[in-house]
DNA sequence: ATGAAATGTAATAAAGTATAACATGGGGAG
DNA sequence: CTCCCCATGTTATACTTTATTACATTTCAT
């Protein structure tokens, strides 16, 4: 292991040297890596929440499922590495710490849950909030991973996710309608 | 890090001891971790391609996303490090190794593109596997983080896995038909 | 001002990665 | 058959990181 990336360059040592204290230093302030790393997920989570928020408040004219998708894309693959962390869940393991970041997770689920028509019942919308979600989710992990590169299979990751927005929209109107 | 679990798990120390062998012994046959790593990798894309391939000869009442839906979920359930490992390009890097892995995971896709109606025109079909792929990529990251146990929000993973299946081919018969 | 809590340090044990130098046994070329 | 080369293995070692322990110092509330 020459240089580490990522996650993985998230070390006590390093963190300790950058801050120029002893590589000791930071356990008085985490319990081991696995906490430190929890609490910088949950710290992405709750400014991702407060980042959509923020854009949701001053209404574009972009639907509030595009800004979603738009915003969950970028920072997916603008940051890399700490969108991973977020739903690391194998590395964040459940330290207490977890049940944190677990409550900043579902905040973000909320924000979803209210973009959709709040006249449908309750069901309808978590269902579809969820399918919205996951979807998504799934878009950015294998945009991510390269295993999606830009413009593999002729559709642009973007063009996806748009699509995915449409697709949901359309089918909520549908649900509404009836 | 009292005892490590799952990737964390695979090191060559480890191997070593369980094959008798020195703890050197290993580099002999990979170069290092990663190497070692994205070979699991490999053989695993391999073997889910084979036994997708498997399933799907023998023709049952299931229909073939529900098959591969099904199978992709079980696979990410009950083997999540695997499943996350085959994923994992951060962990896998981009070493002469990787390629084949690429290659043994685009056939996964190929096996979902030929589940689509060979009706349609390439384009539209490669959109349509492209949102199944992710989707459902998306349900078994989420669902095996945890983060969508069994029956939060009150929806079942299967029952979205099967949701997803159902508006893929609803979404397919009808773009078939016009 | 003082004593406890918070924070820092040095020292050290335990794992793991990786490499180097050296050993050996089996199989193919002659 | 013999020789030697290569695949495979070994020991030893350097380095990195995690984590703990025992000890020191700072801070700040009473």
């Amino acid at each position: 292991m020459t240089e580490r990336e990522g996650v993985d360059a998230v070390t006590f040592s390093a963190l300790a040297k950058r801050l120029g204290v002893s590589q000791a230093a930071p356990y008085r302030h985490f319990k081991d890596r696995e906490e430190l790393l929890a609490a910088v997920a949950t710290k992405a989570f709750r400014e991702m929440g407060e980042k959509l928020r923020q854009k949701l408040r001053r209404r574009t004219k972009k639907s509030p499922l595009a800004l979603i998708a738009h915003t969950y894309l970028e920072l997916g693959l603008t940051r890399k590495a700490l969108y991973r962390l977020m739903y690391a869940s194998h590395i964040l393991g459940r330290s207490p710490a977890t049940s944190e970041l677990y409550r900043a997770a579902d905040e973000g689920f909320d924000l979803i849950l209210a973009a959709i028509d709040p006249a449908l019942d309750e069901m309808a919308r978590r269902r579809f909030a969820l399918k919205f979600w996951t979807s998504l989710h799934g878009i950015v992990m294998l945009a991510e991973e390269g295993i999606l590169p830009p413009k593999i299979h002729k559709i642009s990751v973007k063009e996806l996710a748009d699509e995915l927005v449409r697709d949901t929209e359309i089918a909520i109107a549908a649900a509404s309608r009836r």
